[in-house]
DNA sequence: ACTTCCATGTAGGCAGCCTACAGAGTTACT
DNA sequence: AGTAACTCTGTAGGCTGCCTACATGGAAGT
């Protein structure tokens, strides 16, 4: 039983394909069938069985895959060990990111990791709230939201830290009547058009809320995901956006006003294999964004949202 | 982090020397060398330091060492996870054993396994208690003794089943003075000559129990080991004998008398590494190994010792 | 001093993994 | 229906890496 014919049919399960896996390993679509007939030959069993145009894992197949993930995270764990034993946690941490929530934290990050070992790999990427766990099949961790609690969709057995939590605002431009109130309620709400976003992401479930709290629905009028057009949008009196507080820099053709009600919050959440969060960069590597967190919330606690300045001195 | 590096320290750790492990896993010293070096380049740190004519571990190689107990256990675990799932455990089980608990059990576990597709590779040594421990290295069951407790010494993390415990009686040529008394007491041998066993050898300490009960000597004339050998001794008049109860056969020339006041009773106890006996097939024999034993005390139970019949009808 | 038992180095054989390329089957689109 | 795109698989060949065989150097015991 070779270590190595279990973590590939862990990721032939979470994968699908051995295409995907191919590439994902960097190696041609044979070298992995010819590994995983290797390893149907060494256990004797029949690992994979065909389906439609691609194939699925055969009971055994899926049972080893899932102690592919026991053996996975303990072998990370001794290397974790080792690691810290030996000093400082280093190499290279890959983060995957929602755009917003990289624009409030990773800027904080780079200075704290500038005197360590650790270097860092980023890439961003807005989908909708499921989508995320599947990421961090790619990068070490991934920076994600959610809407209705603490674990995004699809992140049951990963690990899961909040970083912080984040109040989904009301855009409008300057000068609208509601601008007059300092906070807003649903029924506030009722006939106004809105610049939302694709239906499965996040920040419709709000307007939602909203809807099923008045009984009246609201007009959408665009389903954009980048919030700066969003903001253009509203500044050009196109529409309400819920946008949200830390990332919306204060610009003078918008302001926003916080909504209560309902749930206008998103958690920011680090999400991780737990074979990957075993290693020692990566966690410090969380550590210090829940730190960052931390600090963002703090300097937003006592200010008021958007370009108005202090709401309650 | 290679698993075959991890399991290679371990072994170092365990056996000592490069030879050691060399000719344990049927591969040249060289090669060995050669693997720890590379372990060693890939890792980063020195692992072994040149001590007298061999080598030790450092602190770093130790870890990864005990490390490597956990990553065997949870590899072999998985293992047997898979072939539970595949049908009856089979495969080749080595078992070393000690002659006398041998001669006991092993007679009766060959017919169970008859229509099992698990084979036996059965070895026997005569050595201290101390060094039962040392043989789980190269065997997948030892069949061990204990006098002083349920867990041979040295067998602190080994998985340990007591099979079995069995009386160790007086043995007397027939026609002894003692013979008379159906058991006897630490009193009763005052001033008796002994066929003895070799310092260290677990039998002895029964001896020195009588000893300290009496407060006088006991005469040892030779130290056999052989039990056979000592009932010839035994039958020539050379002496009194502990033998095992179990395994002395009625014999023309010899008697048996238990022995109360002083503990004399061995534990026959099954030890293996976790990692081995983490296999199905080990586990089945172990199983196997118990059944048998409680078999035999139980036919013990009402039957008085050697040749003299039933004592208590 | 000689033997013995360590570990280690070098050269070469051999197995195993991978790539490149070709082929067969299934699905989806035009 | 026909084609395109995608899947997995097979074969031939190169390359890496592990192992053996043999030789060397050092430490301990006789």
């Amino acid at each position: 039983m070779e270590v190595r014919h279990l973590l590939l049919l862990r990721e032939i399960a979470v994968r699908g394909t051995l295409a995907a896996v191919a590439t994902a390993t960097h190696r041609t679509p044979s070298a992995v069938s010819q590994q995983l007939r290797t390893a149907e030959r060494e256990l004797g069993v029949a690992l994979v069985e065909p389906v439609a145009r691609g194939l699925r894992l055969t009971a055994e197949g899926l049972l080893l895959a899932e102690s592919a993930d026991e053996v996975g995270r303990v072998i990370a764990e001794v290397e974790a060990r080792l690691q810290s034993r030996l000093g400082k946690p280093g190499g290279a941490v890959s983060i995957g990111t929602l755009p917003s929530a990289g624009e409030a934290l990773l800027p904080l990050l780079m200075p704290r990791l500038r005197d360590s070992a650790i270097t860092l790999d980023v890439r961003d990427f807005d989908v909708a709230e499921a989508a995320f766990a599947r990421e961090t099949l790619d990068h070490d961790l991934v920076i994600a939201h959610s809407l209705t609690g603490d674990v995004p969709a699809g992140a049951g057995h990963l690990v899961c830290r909040v970083l912080a939590r984040e109040p989904l605002d009301v855009a409008m431009p300057v000068g609208h009547p509601l601008a007059s109130k300092p906070v807003l309620v649903p029924d506030d709400l009722v006939g106004t058009t809105w610049i939302a976003v694709p239906a499965g992401f996040p920040f419709d479930s709000v307007l939602l809320a909203v809807e099923s709290a008045t009984g009246r629905p609201l007009e959408r009028r665009m389903r954009l995901v980048d919030n700066r057009l969003v903001e253009s949008m509203v500044a050009a009196g196109e529409g309400l956006a819920l946008l949200p507080r830390f990332t919306t820099a204060p610009n003078p053709g918008t302001m926003l006003r916080p909504l209560s009600g309902v749930n206008a919050e998103r958690a920011i959440v680090a999400i991780a294999r737990p074979d990957h969060y075993a290693r020692r960069a990566v966690r410090t590597v969380a550590d210090l964004l829940a730190e960052i967190g931390a600090d963002v919330m703090a300097r937003h606690a006592d200010l008021s949202p958007g370009v108005t300045g202090r709401l309650q001195p």
